[in-house]
DNA sequence: CCATATACGGAACCATGTTCCGTTTAACAA
DNA sequence: TTGTTAAACGGAACATGGTTCCGTATATGG
């Protein structure tokens, strides 16, 4: 009989590199695919332009919508993270207003993503939890080291910013991005101290 | 060469007997399972529930979204046309309460359709315009009719109230349908003149 | 260089919408 | 009543998309 007690420390054997690769592959093709062709690209597409098989594909995203969930928090993250990028190179009411304008455009490439959100799959279910813990603190020190220049107002809170912009990129389809571009513009103008 | 050229006025044959019913059942199927089972039930269910063929049923409705679009108008038919039911049998403001409620029941039924109609698909484009012009006058008169009793407010749009509801009903998932009673009772409550 | 756990690819399977077409039948007229 | 025929019917077959299976290939540790 093998000794299976697992040597309590690392144990298992490393990740293989090609799955690593393969994983990175599958996420970046899924990105671009999810942006060019919509949230609905067929599976067997994303494997195809990854270069990998389906199977390869499903060993590491059981369902599809683990793979839609996986790179939302990806570009969730990507998002967060440019906010301190912004802060370190911007003086800190310009910051805020970069970092806006790159939520922005988060935002308007979550279209289709925002009807699979309710669609009852628990694999969406943390996202919305994910999506306000990863924004809201990263917005939060935006808003808090602009209001300290005393440029911007003190009494805003980030979830609601937050939500305001998200709920103005939703409204007219037709000549949407233009009208979603001013109302933020407004906004963004409105956090101005007089 | 027959004459081809029709007798203008009373030409083509009349719709056969058998095809009417066929619609009628498959739309009361639809109906039915659209309640139970979810808008997504499987089109080959439908058509078994209601005891034809899917040839027979894509006859009628070439896409599944026709089906579901006209399911849709009827019951948003049956809805307007109840208003004047009840107006006719409890005095106004009863009247009014009642199809609130009504309609209330309605808009709990369209949940899954809610992300159907933003969907893009052309089937779907004319029934935002079907339901407001079935509702917005339906509720006008009762809203009329009740403000002229003196009991109720007379300064509320139609529409503003159809939409106030239909919002209302989104909300939380968890005791969603208690929570939803309440903020309309508030709402119905709301419409008394003081 | 071997042994093997792991990962890979893609054919096959299943569910769903949609199309096709041979068969049946209601409606009309002789 | 019966024959004719346009219309309607049923359901197999097709297209597409998610998911599973499994024989083959290979990275990793010894």
């Amino acid at each position: 009989m093998p000794n299976d007690s697992r040597p309590e420390g690392s144990n298992d054997r490393r990740v293989r590199a090609d799955a690593r690769r393969n994983e990175d592959g599958v996420l970046a093709a899924a990105k671009e695919l999810f942006a060019s062709a919509g949230i609905d690209v067929a599976v067997r597409d994303i494997a195809a332009k990854a270069g990998v098989g389906v199977g390869t594909l499903y060993r590491r995203f059981p369902k599809r919508s683990d793979l839609v969930a996986a790179v939302f928090r990806q570009e969730v993250d990507a998002c967060a993270a440019e906010a301190a990028i912004l802060a370190a190179t911007y003086p800190p009411d310009q910051a805020l207003i970069h970092w806006l304008w790159r939520y922005t455009g988060f935002i308007a490439t979550k279209k289709g993503l925002a009807t699979a959100l309710h669609s009852g799959d628990p694999a969406y279910a943390a996202l919305p939890d994910y999506f306000r813990t990863s924004f809201e603190p990263a917005l939060a020190s935006l808003l808090e080291a602009a209001a300290a220049t005393g440029k911007v107002r003190d009494d805003i809170a980030p979830y609601d910013l937050l939500r305001a912009i998200g709920n103005l990129s939703v409204a007219p389809d037709a000549e949407g991005t233009a009208h979603t571009h001013r109302m933020v513009d407004l906004m963004i103008d409105g956090l101005r101290r007089r």
